[in-house]
DNA sequence: CAGAAGTTCTAGCGGTGCTAGCGACAGAAG
DNA sequence: CTTCTGTCGCTAGCACCGCTAGAACTTCTG
């Protein structure tokens, strides 16, 4: 232990710490598929610990508490909302921006529970300065991709703003049953007809 | 009792009610100001008690639950609002579509517990079709009104409908710090600029 | 094998929303 | 004035919550 480690005590502990990792994976997995079933407050930390067969002070040998425990299932879903968005290219005669715009309505329509948890829930995430978490880096990322084919000569990040504003708006008033369903598809086509193509390019 | 009353019963019947009418207000108001100050996670049904000098049952028998409670504040949350948009006409060179935005903002930004209780918390409150509180349909026509100017050729309710998300969906990512303070202004002129004079009016 | 180190579990604290059932009190009847 | 009756608010308690101290077990070391 002091000096020279013997081999078969870092392996062991290699072992641990996999199988560690591999349980911090799983409670991830157990608290987002239960939240995607039943919602997040069917999300105890007693019914958490059962189903990952554990009891519940392991929870918090891995997280801080249950704050913590949803921050990363928000945390990795940006990444997968990051990853949907780059994967999503436009066909011809389609807009990156409105392919963009629906990729991000559906995903919030088809995982409304993850949805909350990254944009909704206030989470203590660190937004502004300091440490941001790649994920949302990269899915802020693809929205100013999005949005730059139109910017035109107006302030990019600012745009994108607007942009992700409006589809969030958007996401949680559809989601909380406060827009009508069938203007679903006007609305969408108004907004990326305001966005894009406007009368800022240059003025006579 | 049975068929005419007695005229002192009568009396005290009124006063009975009127009573209960009083503290059924007074509840309604403990719970916004105590949201207000603290959150809604410090409105607990017995600090709730505690301030309106009443014991927990009490609240059962004026609102089915806490949630009930919460509608209340709400529903009374979107007549004020729904005043502010009225009283909020633009002085010169000013649009009306700015006035009801900055109006909405600040109410927002000025009132978060109230806001959250109206449009983020999810509420069973009636929205689309059956018995949707006045308040609100006051609220959304002051929207309506505001944009309607700016229309052009273009679905007045859907034009709304995405106004309103937008507006929302800054208010309440501002409000979790998700957006750069110094984009404020830029952001806003850009919804606006998007919004009013656009390309649709006519194409040829 | 005994002891040390580390890890998981049992049990419990103070809180939550909500409710059953008791006791006090006001109005009606005699 | 007394007695009955029905209403009303209260005390006390349930099942659950997030979280944690300390016992109990397993695993490694000497």
């Amino acid at each position: 232990m002091s000096s020279g480690a013997r081999f078969g005590s870092v392996s062991i502990q290699n072992r641990r710490e996999r199988e560690r990792a591999e349980r911090h994976r799983l409670i991830i997995e157990a608290a987002r598929e239960l939240a995607e079933a039943e919602g997040w407050d069917a999300v105890t930390t007693r019914r958490l610990a059962d189903k990952v067969e554990y009891s519940q002070p392991v929870l918090y040998s891995h997280f801080k508490g249950k704050d913590a425990i949803v921050r990363a299932v928000a945390i990795e879903g940006c990444g997968e909302l990051a990853r949907l968005l780059r994967q999503a290219r436009p066909s011809r005669g389609e807009s990156r921006l409105r392919v963009a715009a629906e990729t991000y309505l559906r995903f919030a329509r088809e995982r409304p529970a993850l949805y909350d948890a990254m944009f909704v829930q206030q989470s203590d995430i660190p937004w502004g300065t300091g440490e941001v978490p790649q994920e949302l880096l990269d899915a802020f990322g693809e929205l100013v991709a999005a949005v730059e084919p139109v910017r035109g000569e107006r302030d990019l990040e600012a745009l994108t703003e607007v942009f992700w504003s409006s589809l969030h708006g958007i996401a949680t008033l559809v989601q909380g049953k406060r827009l009508r369903p069938e203007l679903d598809e006007t609305r969408l086509d108004l907004l990326l007809g305001a966005l894009s193509l406007a009368q800022h390019e240059e003025r006579p």
